[in-house]
DNA sequence: GATACCTGTCATCAG
DNA sequence: AGCTGATGACAGGTA
């Protein structure tokens, strides 16, 4: 065992030999360390005839029969020349005639409503341009069915260019041209489309969809307004040409008839708690729609209104102008309300007799409740529970995002936050280093200082090489030669 | 035309 | 079991 016995000089604090600091040490710097229209031409007669297989497959079309290719051409130019002359609807002409497949026209039924989707019965309302107006075409089914790319979608991209999206701004942008625009796309579309069935704005701004199933594409009533100057082309271009003396079909007048009843008459009143306060009133008419309730057809329809109203009013009875001007804002402002979305459009079309907002708002109980106090069918129930799901989901989606970007703001405040600390914590550090380096730099040469003053009992100086200077503990302090220090390292 | 952003929707999971 | 919220993924629209 070592001890400090071993200690030749036992040395104590403040000591006299021990001179004040004489000097600071110098030079103790330290190194501190310091970041569409399908190119106008006609699909293939095989994906065409693949896509129809496709919409046929759904239970809800299987009713319907497969348009032959002829039928197409037929309808186009049918459907459009039959719609001139057709003084009872005033809606009848403003939109483009979506080529349909004739041959689902001779179905029954079409003009009774059963409180399908109006896709359901795609064929003749699309074949008439009450679904093609406000309706779309079995979105979701050709959304699913068809890929994007898929032969249809050229003439839809016409249509869409035409007639316009629904719920986007573009609609406002392209107000200006939607007329001249539409009027030649509409031609052309016309001319070109050959497609089985026309897709309105529901369809083409439709994503995914959802469930087939559980809610099959739904009519839009927001399709008319840019299809009015399309029609008008048609209107003025085609002219009733072919063998329809009074310019109106069969299925054209079923599907006129089933607008009658889906648009023109006392719609429930549909008030949304969102931006659309309410877009249909009890009342029948112009008057009591509300700037909101205009679809973004309707908004670019406006911009044209007097044009077209005062075609209409020389070509279609006061009947037609009516329902034109029930798509038409008084005032096309810049603060336009946002558009109805493809729901509302959808309950609209259903004739849901409750408003948007309660649906999605309800707790469950009183949704419930709210739904025994009315009798819907089938489609009904299945498109309110849809409604519901998507309109939860959407408000959620939008408060997770919320959530997310607030979140990220949240780190990146603490990611600048922790960045600060470091530096300063680097700095404090190197405050440290710099205080240390001067410490160590001063204690040598204290070191030194009381080694100069030391003397052996010969009066000769220790040498520091030989000597170095240990304080005990109890604060004593020895002077130990190397070799004893060698001794103690090695205990 | 490519890209980023926004928004709606769907699918899925968990409470 | 059904409802609801949360969230990733996807698609479409827009700038």
């Amino acid at each position: 065992m070592c001890s400090t016995a071993n200690y030749v000089l036992p040395l104590r604090r403040n000591c006299e030999v021990l001179p004040p600091p004489g000097r600071l040490c110098g030079g103790a710097s330290m190194p501190g360390p310091f970041p569409g229209v399908r190119p106008h031409g006609a699909p293939q007669d095989t994906e065409m005839d693949v896509a129809w297989q496709e919409l046929m497959a759904i239970t809800e079309l299987q009713e319907f029969q497969v348009p032959t290719e002829g039928s197409y051409e037929t309808a186009q130019y049918q459907s459009m020349d039959s719609m001139a002359p057709v003084g009872d609807y005033g809606m009848v002409p403003a939109h483009p005639q979506p080529p349909a497949p004739p041959a689902a026209c001779e179905m029954s039924g079409v003009d009774t409503y059963d409180g399908c989707y109006p896709e359901e019965v795609p064929a003749c309302r699309l074949a008439s341009n009450t679904d093609a107006m406000y309706g779309n075409s079995e979105p979701q089914q050709s959304q699913r069915m068809l890929p994007a790319s898929s032969h249809s979608q050229p003439p839809l991209m016409g249509l869409r260019e035409h007639m316009n999206m629904s719920g986007t701004s573009q609609v406002h942008r392209r107000a200006n041209s939607c007329l001249s625009q539409g009027l030649n796309r509409h031609m052309l579309w016309t001319v070109h489309g050959q497609t089985a069935h026309a897709r309105s704005a529901d369809d083409l701004e439709s994503d995914s969809g959802l469930s087939l199933g559980s809610s099959p594409p739904l009519a839009s009533p927001d399709n008319p307004v840019c299809a009015a100057p399309g029609y008008q082309s048609v209107e003025v271009g085609v002219t009733h040409s072919d063998g329809e003396p009074d310019g109106m079909t069969e299925h054209t007048r079923r599907a006129h008839a089933h607008y009658q009843m889906e648009y023109q008459s006392p719609a429930p009143s549909y008030l949304h708690s969102g931006a659309h306060s309410s877009y249909f009133s009890p009342q029948p008419g112009l008057s009591h729609i509300q700037p909101n309730a205009l679809t973004p057809r309707s908004v670019k329809l406006q911009g044209h209104t007097a044009d077209l109203s005062d075609m209409y009013d020389s070509t279609q009875p006061s009947r037609g102008s009516s329902q034109l001007h029930m798509y038409t804002k008084p005032h096309l402002s810049s603060s336009t309300p946002a558009p109805m979305s493809r729901d509302e459009r959808r309950a609209i079309a259903l004739k849901i007799p409750f408003p948007m907002d309660k649906i999605i708002n309800l707790p469950v109980d009183d949704f419930n409740e709210l739904l025994t106090q009315f009798t819907l069918t089938d489609t009904q129930l299945a498109l309110v529970r849809d409604i519901r799901r998507r309109g939860k989901n959407k408000v959620a989606a939008q408060n997770c995002r919320k959530r997310k970007l607030e979140s990220i703001i949240h780190l990146e405040r603490e990611l600048s936050q922790l960045q600060t600390q470091r530096e300063h914590l680097v700095q404090e550090r190197l405050e440290f280093q710099r205080s240390l380096a001067f410490m160590k730099c001063r204690l040598t040469d204290l070191y030194a200082e009381v080694f100069s003053h030391l003397r052996d009992e010969h009066g000769q100086p220790y040498s520091i090489d030989e000597y170095s200077l240990q304080q005990t503990p109890d604060g004593k302090i020895y002077l130990v030669p190397h070799t004893t220090m060698h001794k103690r390292e090695h205990c």
